[in-house]
DNA sequence: CCGCCGCTTGCACGCGCGTGCAAGAAAAAT
DNA sequence: ATTTTTCTTGCACGCGCGTGCAAGCGGCGG
C-alpha cells in the first residue's frame, strides 16, 4: 500500500503470498492460473481494495479500452441516446469512452490527435459536420488504430460505417406516403455539406421520381436545428408557388422546426394542411405535441456492430435496417 | 520511430540533437529551456509528427489531465447542454473528458472505480439521481481525488458542489408570479429521491408561505421526463380539486410535459388557464411551440470554476446566480 | 585572468503492469 | 518408481515519460 492511498498489485501478491505476475493472472480471463491461487488472489484483492490500474496495463499492453467519441452536434436530442448506447453497452464489454469535442471551425484532426494522445484504441465520429478527407488525412498521420463513421456515411477508404440503411428507411417513407395519397413533397434536409452526408435526400427524390415520374424539390437549412428548420420552412412559404403537401425531413429536430413553422408562423394544420416525416424517433417525437411519424435508427444494434469492430469481429461497413414509426402526422 | 508507426520523445531528441528530456522541456509551458533549443525541438517534432504520450505522462507525473463525467440522465436535453460546456471548455484548457454511465439500478460506486481505474484527477457527477451517502463511501474507498457534484446539491462533506444557486432563482420566479398576480400554484418536482435533492421545491413554498400566508402544494412525477410529468399532470386534474393557476416545474423537460398535458389531454390554454414555469432554459424552451418562461443555468461560469476546482484554486462549494428569462408561459 | 552565480542540459530512477520465456510443480503415462 | 506431459508460477525487460538533482556552460565583476 503506497502512501498515496494506491493498492498496487504488489500489495496484493505480498497478501497473497505469490508473485505480482500471479495477481495479473487471476484478473486476467483465459490466464493460465489454478483455481485455488486464483481465488486466494481475488480474497487478497477484495480485502485490500485492490484494483487494476488501467493507465499503466494501457502503456504495458498497448490497448487501452478506450474509444474516442467525436461529436460536433450537440443541438439534436438524438445525440444524447446515442450517447447513451455507446457508454452503456461499451461500458458492460470493459470499454471506456472518451467523449471528444469537435470544433466545426478547426478540422478535425485536432479532435483525433486528442484522442490518439490518449492512445484510444479506436474513435467513433457521430457528429454531423465533418470534412471526409480532412478525416483521412488525420487519421494517417496519427495513430488512431481504427475510426468509425457511426450513423452516417462515408466515403473514406480508411474509415469504417456502422449506419441505419438510408435507402430502405426512405423508400418506405416514401411507400407510405404514397399509400397515403401525397402528391407534392418537399424535402428539407440540413446544411448542404461537401461530404459524409446521408444518402437520405438522393434516395427519397429518386425513388419518389422512378415511382410517379415527378421529380422532388429538396431545400436546406443552414443549421441541424429546429431554429434554422423553422427560418427555411416560413421562407419556402413566403415564396407562394405551389404549395407541398407533405415536408419529408432529415432528422426529427429539424421536422419539429418545421411543424412548428407551419403551425405558428404560417397558421397551417398539420397534417390536415401539410403533412411531416421525421428520421431518429427522438423522445419527443413521441410526444402529444408533435406525434411525428418518423423512422427510428436501430442505435442499440449498430453499437453491438461498433463492439464487433472493437474486439475485431468485424472490419466492412455495416448498413442495418430500422423501424418505421407511422404516427399522426401523415 | 517504432515500427507501430509512434514517435516517441527518443526519435525527436534523435532529430533535434538534443537529450530526451530537453523534448519533454519544450513541451512544457514553464520549463527552463533556451529558446533556440525550444525552436529546434518543436521543429523537429513537427516534421516528426510527434505528440506526447499522454498515457504515459499520466503514469509518471500521476497527473493524467482526465476528468470522468458520471451521469445516468440521459432523457434531458438539458445534459446535452452541460456536456458540450464541459468536453469544449476542458479541452481548450488541456482537460480530457470521460464519459462514464451511471446506472440507475446499481450504486454509483462502479461508475468511480471505472473511473479511478482511469486514475482520473477528478469525477464530475452530473447525474439527476443518485445517493450522496454512497458516493461518499465509495469516494473514500477509491482514489478519485476530487469529486465534484455539477448542477445538483449535494450534503457530503467530501465532495464539492458547483450549482446554480436555486435560492435566488425560484425568489425571482416567485417574484415573477406574484408580481403577475398568480395566486394559486402547485411546484410539480421530479421523483422524491432521498439525497442529492436539489432546494427549488423548498425554497419556493417557502418563500411563497412567507410572501403570502398560503402554503404550496407540491407533486411529483415519477422520472425526469415528459411522460412522467405528462401522466401525472393529468392525474392531478383529474383529482377535480381546487385548479391551479400555475405549475412551477423542477425543470424544463418536466415544464414542457405539463404543457403537452394541459394542451393535449385536459384542453386547457397555456397561459391563460394555467402558466406554467420550468427551470434550466433548454432550446426548445425558446420555441414558438413553448415560449417557455424558464430560468437559464449559468452553465459556462459554472465551468469556469469548475476549472478552478480541477486546477487546485477553488475548493468550496460554489452556488452561482443564473438568468431569470421571460416568456409567454406567464 | 579568476571565481562566483544563474541559466541550461543530461541522467538515474521510477510510475504499475504485460509479454514471452523458462523453471518449477503437479499430473499423467510408462 | 521413473519418465513424460501438462499445468502453473516466477522473472527480466520494456511501455514513454516526469522528477529531482548534479554537471556543464556562459557571463559578470573584481
Amino acid at each position: 500500500m503506497q502512501d498515496n492511498g494506491a493498492v498496487t498489485a504488489d500489495d496484493v501478491a505480498n497478501a497473497a503470498g505469490v508473485s505480482r505476475w500471479t495477481v495479473a493472472r487471476a484478473f486476467k480471463k483465459d490466464a493460465s492460473i489454478s483455481r485455488k491461487s486464483r481465488e486466494k488472489v481475488l480474497a487478497a484483492a477484495e480485502a485490500l481494495g485492490y484494483a487494476p490500474d488501467l493507465l499503466a496495463s494501457s502503456l504495458a499492453s498497448d490497448r487501452s479500452n478506450l474509444v474516442a467519441i467525436i461529436n460536433n452536434d450537440f443541438s439534436n436530442p438524438h445525440k444524447l441516446v446515442v450517447l447513451e448506447r455507446l457508454t452503456r453497452i461499451l461500458w458492460t464489454r470493459g470499454w471506456g469512452t472518451l467523449l471528444v469535442h469537435m470544433s466545426d471551425s478547426e478540422d478535425a484532426s485536432a479532435a483525433l490527435l486528442a484522442a490518439s494522445q490518449r492512445r484510444v484504441d479506436a474513435a467513433v465520429v457521430i457528429g454531423t459536420r465533418f470534412d471526409d478527407r480532412i478525416l483521412g488525412t488525420a487519421l494517417g498521420a496519427r495513430r488512431v488504430k481504427k475510426l468509425v463513421i457511426f450513423a452516417r456515411y462515408s466515403q473514406n477508404p480508411d474509415t469504417l460505417t456502422i449506419a441505419c440503411d438510408d435507402v430502405i428507411a426512405m423508400r418506405e417513407i416514401a411507400d407510405h406516403l404514397l399509400s397515403r395519397g401525397y402528391q407534392h413533397p418537399v424535402y428539407l434536409a440540413g446544411p448542404d455539406t461537401q461530404s459524409a452526408k446521408l444518402h437520405r435526400k438522393t434516395t427519397f427524390t429518386e425513388y419518389w421520381q422512378a415511382r410517379t415520374g415527378f421529380s422532388v424539390r429538396s431545400i436546406h437549412a443552414d443549421a441541424y436545428d429546429f431554429g434554422a428548420a423553422i427560418d427555411r420552412v416560413t421562407a419556402l412559404f413566403a415564396e407562394g408557388g405551389p404549395r407541398p403537401d407533405v415536408l419529408v425531413c432529415e432528422n426529427d429536430i429539424i421536422a419539429i422546426g418545421a411543424m412548428d413553422a407551419l403551425r405558428y408562423r404560417l397558421g397551417l394544420r398539420v397534417p390536415q394542411d401539410v403533412a411531416v416525416t421525421g428520421f431518429d424517433d427522438i423522445p419527443l417525437a413521441g410526444s402529444p405535441a408533435y406525434g411525428l411519424t418518423t423512422y427510428r435508427q436501430p442505435i442499440t444494434a449498430m453499437t453491438e456492430r461498433l463492439l464487433d469492430v472493437l474486439e475485431g469481429r468485424l472490419s466492412s461497413d455495416v448498413h442495418l435496417p430500422g423501424l418505421f414509426v407511422a404516427r399522426s402526422t401523415t
